[in-house]
RNA sequence: CGGGGCGUGGCUCAGCCUGGCUAGAGCGCUUGGUUUGGGACCAAGAUGUCACAGGUUCAAAUCCUGUCGCCCCGACCA
């Protein structure tokens, strides 16, 4: 694709608003738009991010067989009063009313209406057991909205709900949601760690929380060397009495076993085998997808702007000719990309008009993961030059060896 | 919600303390030309209710009051 057409408005300084790293370089390199405090539109960069994340998330979902559905933005009020959790959630909640003056919130969460939708479809065990998930917008009036997408008042989160007949299975799909969160995380490219967690205002018993070591995290651990272990309470550590240190943590992922809170609560039961009628056993799992994209800029840059993991890179090569008008590179170039993209690897072509240092600032601001060059070098040489984001490592390769060289540096990646 | 900071062309900022002619710079943008491997150069241009409202004054970007917006620290928080 071409930078021009893309729409990729970069911006040499940085923003005034912006706090923390992730969020000046995600404004920077154009993913992002701040509309309010707290409120963000995204960019064609950044929803290429986006989906690549949300990309990486349905795989490890639907590879545990849970299957994608899609709930409302708009609740009716009522849906809350059954639970009790419109006390728990009136402040964050955003509420609206209706011509025929009907009271409703944009969905802060959504086991309230996950529930209903069991309780309307479920009625034997032989439906269970079930997980389903959705990515979603979620709505919260935060009391301070900060950091860009880590905590904003509009929210894309990935939130999936398990329904089994009995506390086995919810074990069972549990130990399922832990691993593909796992997965998940790591294949987004994340320094992360998985801790016993509080359930808090959710309810039920188990509870972990996936959490990335960063400056601005909002959750505080200690850590213990020599246990390479994590605690929650500043003192000594409770295992060998050592010295900790203190680590902030963003919170990127949660999951409960909630059990028959919201089941019992809202009536969602089902007939067991034995011809009794039981409550729902759930589960719950979140992932807060848009603050993905920061937590992992947090973990990913340099000097030079961000530097994407590939699986959620926006392209995978960035290519820059320098002398656009000239015809015979732009002819090279476009032929590299002509190869490259039916090898199934996504390029963009920087096609504007303008002198070197900007293309390559911009490149690198942008974090793609390769960089290939056309300039008076291939006019001399017929080599590329491709130059490997992450490391700086630059070689100089003809065509073929030069599409060899990415498929086989992009492979070895997958297998990490 | 408490404490602090900020608001001046599209962006980043200077000017404000100590009020005074047509409100500035850099970048970006437009036109023409020269450039073309590291945010290039020359020339000519366009773009401002100085956040908003009220007040003080002969005179307000500048002083006073209020409001709004943004950021930071704290409190809060699946």
């Amino acid at each position: 694709m071409l930078f021009s057409k893309v729409f990729i408005p970069t911006l040499r300084e940085d923003p005034h608003s912006a706090e923390c790293k992730s969020h000046t370089l995600l404004l920077r390199g154009g993913f992002l738009s701040m509309i309010s405090s707290g409120i963000y539109a995204y960019l064609p960069l950044g929803v290429r991010v986006l989906n690549k994340i949300s990309n990486v998330i349905r795989t490890h979902m639907n590879s545990k067989e849970a299957s994608e559905l899609l709930m409302t933005v708009l609740q009716p009020l009522e849906m809350w009063e059954k639970t009790g959790r419109i006390k728990d959630m009136e402040e964050v909640m955003l509420r609206v009313r209706d011509r025929k003056d009907r009271d409703l919130c944009l969905g802060p969460t959504h086991e309230e209406e996950i529930t209903e939708i069991a309780k309307k479809y479920i009625a034997s065990y032989k439906q269970l057991p079930v997980v389903l998930y959705q990515i979603q917008t979620k709505f919260r009036d935060e009391t301070r909205p900060r950091y860009g997408l880590v905590r904003s008042c509009e929210f894309i989160m990935k939130d999936a709900y398990s329904f089994d007949r009995d506390q086995e299975g919810l074990a069972a799909n549990y130990e399922k949601m832990l691993d593909a969160y796992q997965n998940i995380f790591s294949d987004c490219g994340l320094d992360f760690i998985t801790v016993e967690a509080d359930s808090g205002v959710m309810g039920g018993s188990v509870s972990h929380e996936f959490l990335v070591p960063a400056e601005i995290g909002e959750d505080i651990l200690y850590y213990c060397q020599s246990c390479q272990k994590y605690f929650r309470e500043d003192a000594p550590c409770p295992q060998c009495q050592g010295a900790t240190t203190q680590n902030r943590m963003i919170e990127v992922g949660h999951i409960f076993q909630l059990g028959t809170k919201y089941s019992e609560a809202q009536g969602a039961y089902f007939l067991d085998n034995d011809g009794v009628r039981k409550p729902v056993i759930m589960g719950c799992y979140g992932i807060g997808v848009s603050r993905l994209l920061s937590a992992v800029v947090e973990q990913n840059f340099d000097e030079k702007g961000i530097v994407w993991p590939h699986r959620i890179a926006p392209f995978m090569v960035s290519v820059v000719v320098v002398g656009i008008e000239n015809e015979e590179l732009l002819a090279a170039a476009t032929e590299l990309i002509r190869r490259l993209e039916s090898a199934g690897i996504e390029v963009l072509l920087d096609d504007r008009d303008h002198p070197a240092g900007v293309k390559f600032k911009d490149a690198y601001l942008l974090g793609i993961p390769y960089i290939a060059i056309f300039g008076k070098k291939y006019l001399e040489t017929k080599k590329i030059e491709i130059e490997v984001r992450k490391t700086s490592q630059k070689i100089a390769l003809g065509s073929d060896e030069c599409i060899e060289f990415l498929k086989n540096h992009i492979d070895a990646y997958q297998k990490l």
